[in-house]
DNA sequence: ACCTGAACACCGTTCAAGT
DNA sequence: ACCTGAACACCGTTCAAGT
């Protein structure tokens, strides 16, 4: 074996891009090994580390992945609605929902560590940033005359919170006796929070 | 080797606790090993297997020591305030700054996944369930007016925000231009959520 | 140039064998 | 009864050797 030239270096990334995507949707997080991936795509694992750093870099590409998804859904979510605090609110539950539909890819995203020493790559933290920029459009339009740096504490506030939610709902050791569903307190924290929030604003 | 007797059944489980307790401290959960923890005693791995089911209840048992700690300090702080709005925005910061000063150890309990086939045993739930009930006495006393389902779900919202606010900060990948520190987050969110929700209940 | 497969240093877990 | 240490089936990662 050996110069089978089958592939291009691209053809192999993107198969084992796919094959860890699969792991993960399947398996969850743990499931993903060097070994498993390149059994799937009919190479070895030295080939494997012929295009990838490490199994980090993999890992990072399927999520980035994921995070692609979420974020087209919820510039969907935000270009349905141009009433701005029925947006907000529908982009929390679309955000909600898609860690429901996603729960492995999900988990993968937000559990998945990275090695003291790796640098987070530009495209990746692109995605992260995109995320938090299409909140703070949406806080922005809620209340346009507050000033940039309180649209950001307020973003960056509301989605921490929004994010915990769904953190606890998938860890759903807290709903335990269908009192809740993490769409009531989604509800109860987006409205509540907003509404003293606008109201603060309009007083100043 | 084999029969040596030097310790109790129940010291060698305490000192593997401690052992494994250290390892977190000092690498995090990731720094934890089965070999690691015997070595760090004096045994082998098949001591530890005598004395343990598996790994897992061997993290369990130290994340259940750090949860006993925050859990005396979220008492204490209890104690100390006795004014209802105060109180719960004082043991909101607490749990930050908890996180903030035992981080490896409170990623530890956050990261830490069972097997699917491992039922969370009773003392550690036990503690969970203690944690929630302090916030639910801390909101109650805030509207001692609600009914109960009420105050669940404000608590459960409240503090899964509160929860997430603390993971981001720990990741601290958001809040990059020291624009706001996470004890700003943790007022912005408690203060509006709380005085929102305060006023819909004078309402009723 | 491309790919392999063995090697290294690790895992969690089990269990026959020793005292 | 208590403890060991080798074994099994896995990891991530590297790299000399083959074509």
């Amino acid at each position: 074996m050996a110069r089978r030239n089958d592939h291009t270096r691209e053809e192999i990334q993107g198969m084992a891009i796919d094959a860890t995507r699969t792991l993960i949707a399947k398996e969850g997080l743990e499931g993903v090994s060097a070994r498993k991936v390149a059994q799937k795509i009919g190479y070895t694992v030295g080939t494997l580390y012929q295009n990838f750093e490490n199994i980090h870099e993999l890992i990072l590409h399927a999520n980035a992945f994921s995070l692609t998804q979420l974020l087209v859904e919820l510039e969907k979510v935000y270009q349905a609605e141009p009433r701005a605090l029925p947006r907000i609110i529908r982009i929390a539950n679309t955000y909600l929902d898609f860690g429901q539909r996603h729960e492995k890819q999900w988990i993968a995203i937000f559990r998945h560590t990275l090695p003291r020493d790796f640098i987070m790559p530009d495209w990746y933290q692109a995605r992260i940033d995109a995320l938090f920029s299409l909140i703070e459009r949406a806080v922005r339009e809620l209340a346009p005359g507050r000033d940039k740096k309180q649209i950001q504490l307020a973003s960056r506030t509301l989605w921490s919170s929004v994010h915990g939610i769904c953190i606890l709902n998938i860890g759903n050791k807290l709903y335990s006796d269908n009192i809740a569903t993490p769409q009531t307190l989604m509800q109860s924290l987006v409205t509540h929070y907003l509404s003293a929030w606008i109201q603060e604003g309009s007083k100043a």
